[in-house]
DNA sequence: CTTAAATTAAGCATGTATGCCTAAAAGAAT
DNA sequence: ATTCTTTTAGGCATACATGCTTAATTTAAG
C-alpha cells in the first residue's frame, strides 16, 4: 500500500518543520541525533521527508526541539 | 531494541486520549475506523497502547476525530 | 586551494506497523 | 435465554521504520 499524495505531503511538510527548527537553533542533524538519541541518518532520513516516523520517535524529537506536536504536525 | 517505560506511557496515554474522544463522540470502534479508513483492528491496538503508530497514521485520525496533534499526544 | 565539517545517499539486518482474516468474549437489548 | 453489537485477541503476509555502516558530495573555514 502506497503513500498517496496527501500522505506525502506530510512528511515533507514534518520534515521541512523538523530542519526550521533545528536550523533557528543553529543545530546539525548529528547534534540534534545526539540530543534526541535518534541515529543521524534518521534525523535524515525525516528532514527529507523519506520515511514516515512512529509516535515515539515523533515525540522524542519534540522533546528535543523544545516544540509541541501542533508546531511540527500540519493537519 | 525494545520500548523502554516512558515509550510505552506514551503509547498508552495516545490510545486513552485516542478511545476518550472517541467516546465522548460515542462512536464505535468500527465508525471511527471507517472515518479514518483504518482497520478496526488497528484501532483497537492503537486505544490499548500495544503499537507504535506512523505519523500518517496519527494525522488521519486526527482528522477524522477533528482535534489536533496537541490534544492526544502527551509530551 | 586545502582541509575539515556537514549533508546526502545507499545498503543491510532486525523489529514492527498495518491490512486482512477469524473467532472468542463481553455487553446490550429485548 | 436469545440475538445482535461491540470489543478483545490472535495469526499471517507485506511493507517499512530504525539502527548501523560506509562513502560520496556539498559547504564552510582556514
Amino acid at each position: 500500500m502506497p503513500l498517496n499524495p496527501i500522505e506525502i505531503i506530510t512528511l515533507k511538510d514534518f520534515g521541512e518543520n523538523i530542519r526550521r527548527i533545528r536550523l533557528e537553533k543553529q543545530w546539525t542533524m548529528e547534534y540534534l541525533a545526539n540530543q534526541a538519541n535518534v541515529e543521524l541518518s534518521q534525523i535524515y532520513r525525516i528532514e527529507k521527508g523519506k520515511i514516515n516516523p512512529k509516535l515515539t520517535t515523533i515525540v522524542i524529537l519534540c522533546k528535543a526541539l523544545e516544540v509541541n506536536p501542533d508546531q511540527i504536525i500540519s493537519i
